[in-house]
DNA sequence: CATGAATGAGTATTCATTCAT
DNA sequence: AATGAATGAATACTCATTCAT
């Protein structure tokens, strides 16, 4: 069993293993990322992840915590803003924002989350959906006249899912046959031509 | 090296092979489908594997020839047709016939999917990508004022891909918050309202 | 999982194997007995084990069910002669018997019994309890006197686990204060004597 | 080096891990006897074990040092009642004695010594050995006709041994066939009858 | 004295692949 | 063409032991 890290160090020492985590995976992929790997990479011995994890399913699980958290940490204090945008403007704003985040340190988390968009378990999306609704609510309240769209709940769910996709999906091509910023102005556009459509059909 | 098969048996055996694959990955999933496993379901010797195949990976790559093969040829014997309904009605009637042929035989293809949708290599989504161009430019074609559309490359591109995993993602739900049905209207609406307003805007 | 053995070479393997393992716990001893050891006393490769145990304990088992066979199958040809002889000359025959057989091959049976006398699971001391208990009856049967003893039971268990406690605990020590032929007599003469009061005391 | 413990703080500390052993032992069985297992039970850190102990088969020496004594410290102050009394009764005494001993502390030393049966090393059984040898004597010494029997050597060793196996044995098991006191009785009646008869067969 | 963080050799087990029959 | 026995490199994980603080 895992301890408890319980001194200053400890702490580090986890820290460091994500980190190798994540260098990892963006180095040699998933399938490749061996616990021994893991360790030399954190300069540390195999039996010293076994300290403060209680498997590799473990690190993969800190490390997609630690991702989401650090997408969320980006996300939230920005809503304020976010709200006041127009739609695309917004959308836009966002979208190059993350661009920015999934590409930092040798497009780390990039390829993390390319690597575990299959598997369910180490790619829990949970925190990043939840603040993203959170964001569309928070939209939502400022622009009153959405509230009354229809199907709210299954827009939002389908567009946050197929952006988040689209994004990934986009920024890992090899030779994208357009820009990053001419998607995001294409996804931006769609949002927003749905939202005009739906409202100008209200009664 | 494997050779080519070139008598009726072999091509059967092939198939064999390739339809114990489909079902190890839908039984007990990638991780744990192992040449000894779909060898035994094919009921061969593992050695037999090899006859016709080159490695464990050439099996995965010509599962996903052929499932997307049979997808292609589920979309397109009915392109005619679908370039002659509206919009949403197209939608609609591609995405349910899509759910069907992924539910078939246990979810065999809906397993598949999911489960290497994260592996480049394995789930290589070029041939369906080609026919459901193919059907967007055939229905442009039917509808002329939509050839006008800006942006008719990145849209298209970003509207199948978007739907692609947004189907694979809501199939794979395990409770979903709203129904296939409702996630394929909401998508047509989308596309719908999307061209609507384009083609309002033009000059 | 393991395969069962399907040709005869592959039968000739498992019989390779179980011997290594006999000849790796007489050289090394239990604890410093490892799969790869045992391939390598073998001449296989690790992997050629678990083709035919599931598990390293499944070789102490299939060791422990393979040396208790050979037990019996030394014991129960010689019960219709043992039941003629006299207590002390029965007792003496059929454990100097014992001792030729642990000790052949370099006293590799003698070293497997010490060794796992203390695991339950890998030592199972079932089928040669039941050969004795077996011969234990049929003296009885031709001693008829003998089946008026009180607590037959009781004394039959405790002189069959002793016999071998005792048996096993002798042929290990490495300067015994006397004889394992004079710690056969003695057996057999408490053994005797025993039965020689019991029966005199019935009314 | 582990420093010899000097003051009373240490000794405590040292009885403390000792004690750990035993339940740790008797909680999770041999096998999974870890020093960090011992620690955590002892309420220390790792390393502290490492300062009053060379390493961990160290523990196990003293483990049963520890133990031996305290069923040594239980017997020898017996040993002058028991010497005055018939052999039958004086067996089964101790024999029950002995049994309380085992059971104490929810069965800690009846686990120990299961546990470690087979271990040469880990379970010595000196210190007890002598003690029912200097009971044995003594009892001659208080019946001098027994002086007379002969291999009184080889009988005790042998009487000694069986009996503690047996002893072990019969506590170790689930469902025994028969009651702990019975088999103190059959024990203690063949011993009788052994003595009985050999002294009868004097000249 | 005491600690717990760090270690790395060692272990059982898996599995794609080869090859003699 | 077919097989299944054999392989061994690779992997996750353990744990006695050390040592800096």
């Amino acid at each position: 069993m895992a301890r408890k890290p319980m001194q200053q160090r400890a702490k580090a020492t986890v820290e460091t293993i994500i980190e190798a985590g994540f260098i990892c995976v963006a180095r040699h992929g998933l399938q490749a990322t061996t616990t021994r790997r893991i360790a030399d990479i954190a300069g540390l011995g195999v039996g010293s992840i076994y300290e403060y994890f209680d498997n590799k399913e473990a690190i993969f699980t800190a490390m997609n915590r630690h991702f989401m958290a650090e997408v969320v940490a980006f996300v939230r204090p920005q809503i304020p803003e976010l709200v006041r945008m127009e739609i695309v403007a917004s959308v836009r704003c966002l979208i190059d924002g993350i661009e920015v985040l999934l590409r930092r340190n040798d497009e780390r988390y990039l390829k993390f989350v390319r690597a575990t968009l299959g598997n369910r378990e180490a790619f829990d999306f949970g925190p990043v959906r939840d603040v993203l609704m959170d964001l569309l609510l928070q939209y939502v309240l400022h622009h009153p006249q959405m509230a009354r769209l229809p199907d709210l709940a299954v827009m939002s769910h389908l567009l946050i899912h197929a952006s988040v996709f689209i994004v990934v999906q986009h920024l890992s091509e090899e030779n994208p046959a357009f820009s990053f910023a001419e998607l995001g102005a294409g996804l931006a556009r769609m949002v927003s031509h749905y939202v005009t459509m739906e409202i100008a059909a209200l009664p």
